[in-house]
DNA sequence: CTGAAAGCGCTTACAG
DNA sequence: CTGAAAGCGCTTACAG
């Protein structure tokens, strides 16, 4: 195992010298820095990061806890927050968070409570107050993408806002009879995601003057996957009377169950029924589905950059900055409105037009 | 920040004795013991695994390098890594590794090649000798799941046996027009998986004394993407003159594409076309797919068991074990036929007999 | 600009 | 069974 001493040894300096050349800290001449750098090169020296992060206190290494891996939207976010990362000399921890359990207790008391991780990205989980804290209190500052963690930044899209305009488009397009298939939890974990869709499509039907369709009090919820949305869409079309002339899906996948469900029912979408969905599904394109773009890859990396700030780290600065250099956490990101052949006016609406 | 001292202290002992009590390694007394771990827990003392490392030489902490992260497969084999490792109270450090180009090589030449993982899991991807010999150089095992990693031991489900078996399902049931999606690189890259799910294929429609249909060679590529299936879908299904009545695709995810490509040219599934997969994707039932299950989550728990031990670590010991103790590489981890809705006799099968 | 020394937080022989 | 000492591989004041 080369350590610095040998490098240190053949470069003819001491190990400080070495240090100081290899990490670029401190002043050293260049006609020494290069002899060392060559040294270095020969055989082959990489510093442990280990031994380093011991005096330095930093890891180079960030803690990423995430509920799904297998759902588009995470993967893609990961995907994005993982090649940032790289990119910074970073490594990345993965930490795939249950929803509550002991396994997600370890996870904080054990595993994030040691000096592993200089930063968290906490991807579309909340946290509670207590977990976020046990993190903070032990120096390491916690980046929420998505989800919430206590009281730290939260990068985020506007996800009421988004909602009531996607169902704003079903309401332009003249549909009367609306009927959202929120995620689960919707109505009980007040400041998750799919909570502020919902409000955002209730807050869209209230005033327009419609009452939701479906439901016990109006919404169904499912779990936000293609199964999850078909079992839901099953549930809800599955009687004529009480049918809706269109759907907004909490997410595409979601929406994707919704139209196979459609499909088997044998209502044509959009003819009988219009769906649009939420996310911006790499599949949207292909099956023709109206939606809510957002960039979750460009999400993991805005949150990287965000983290890296907040560690003093330099990085690009293609990004929106406050005057005090860091992002602006108040400034939602970026989604819009992607009109596809899946949402159409109600059928309907002619006949009642007569 | 508490430290070792700090519980040495307040249990009224040595820092030594504490480690001791602490790690389990060593003699203490069962009363020490007991006030030491007391002791710890009272201020929430928690080892630093840098410092651990700096003097066991081990992190307890395995890398995982995985070319995708937002596929079916690649998503569930590492949520099976992660599970299983945080129960062993290892950490997972996580390289998305690009197939090729200056980041992949980054990924060998720095990131796995200092000393913070104690081991290396390749998940379905093929590490040329050299990347496999950096890695296992600095005494790091690697374990391949799926993919090759120069003479590492490999852990993999039988391609070529699970594909001839696909093919033989086809072939059973009357089909004589049989194509195949291959994944992209299959005709190429001579030990990847694609290259053995081609084999298996081809051995069967040998021996069965037929030709395949489709592509220059009788043999489309796709990239394994639902996309990917669509797009090559369109092309193989396009001309009524040479179109087969059976696909084998080399995954679900390309089947899925297909099964969208032939409803867009309106083409019945399965009675003018049967569509068999391969994995065992989890909507392969909701579309009623016949597929080639495995079953990735458990690859996962199975290459992290394996990897463990190669570490000297005590794991359960459900696993199939050589008498030497570690997993038994030689033999091929599970698949098993699963028919669905999606291949039938072909229609043309009794016209052909009368 | 460079080197000797101390120290980061642990664990591990080695005495006792 | 326990403690003093050394040392893992680095970096960082501090002198010079």
């Amino acid at each position: 195992m080369t350590a610095i001493s040998d490098v240190a040894r053949l470069a003819g300096v001491s190990k400080s010298t070495a240090s100081r050349a290899l990490t670029g800290r401190g002043y050293v001449s260049e006609e020494t820095r290069r002899r060392v750098v060559e040294a270095a090169a020969e055989i082959g020296y990489i510093a442990s990061p280990n031994a380093a992060s011991l005096v330095t206190g930093r890891t180079k290494n960030v803690g990423v806890v995430i509920p799904f891996i297998n759902r588009w939207f995470f993967g893609e976010v990961l995907e994005g927050i993982e090649r940032t990362l790289l990119a910074s000399g970073y490594d990345l921890t993965l930490y795939n968070l249950a929803l509550s359990g002991p396994e997600r207790d370890r996870v904080f008391d054990f595993f994030l409570a040691r000096k592993r991780v200089d930063a968290v990205i906490a991807v579309g989980v909340d946290l509670s107050d207590a977990e976020a804290e046990l993190v903070e209190r032990r120096g390491k500052p916690i980046i929420a993408l998505g989800g919430t963690a206590g009281s730290a930044p939260r990068l985020a899209i506007d996800d009421r806002g988004a909602a009531r305009l996607a169902t704003e488009h079903l309401i332009d397009l003249g549909h009367t009879r609306i009927a959202h298939l929120a995620g689960a939890g919707a109505g009980s974990a007040a400041r998750s995601v799919q909570a502020f869709r919902r409000a955002g499509f209730l807050d869209a039907m209230r005033e327009a003057g419609l009452d939701p369709v479906g439901g016990e009090d109006g919404i169904v919820e499912a779990e936000m996957t293609l199964p999850g949305g078909y079992d839901a869409g099953l549930q809800l079309l599955g009687h004529p009377a009480t049918r809706p002339t269109a759907i907004f899906a909490a997410s595409d996948e979601i929406a994707f169950g919704v139209m196979r469900a459609a499909e088997r029912l044998g209502l044509a979408v959009p003819g009988t029924l219009s769906v649009i969905g939420f996310d911006g599904h790499e599949h949207a394109e292909l099956f023709g589905l109206t939606t809510i773009e957002q960039l979750p890859g460009a999400q993991g990396r805005f949150a990287v950059d965000a983290v890296l700030r907040l560690l003093g780290e330099p990085t690009g600065d293609d990004d929106p900055l406050t005057p005090d250099g860091l992002p602006d956490f108040d400034r939602p990101l970026d989604t819009r409105l992607v009109v596809r052949g899946s949402t159409t006016a109600p059928s309907g609406r002619v006949l009642a037009a007569r």
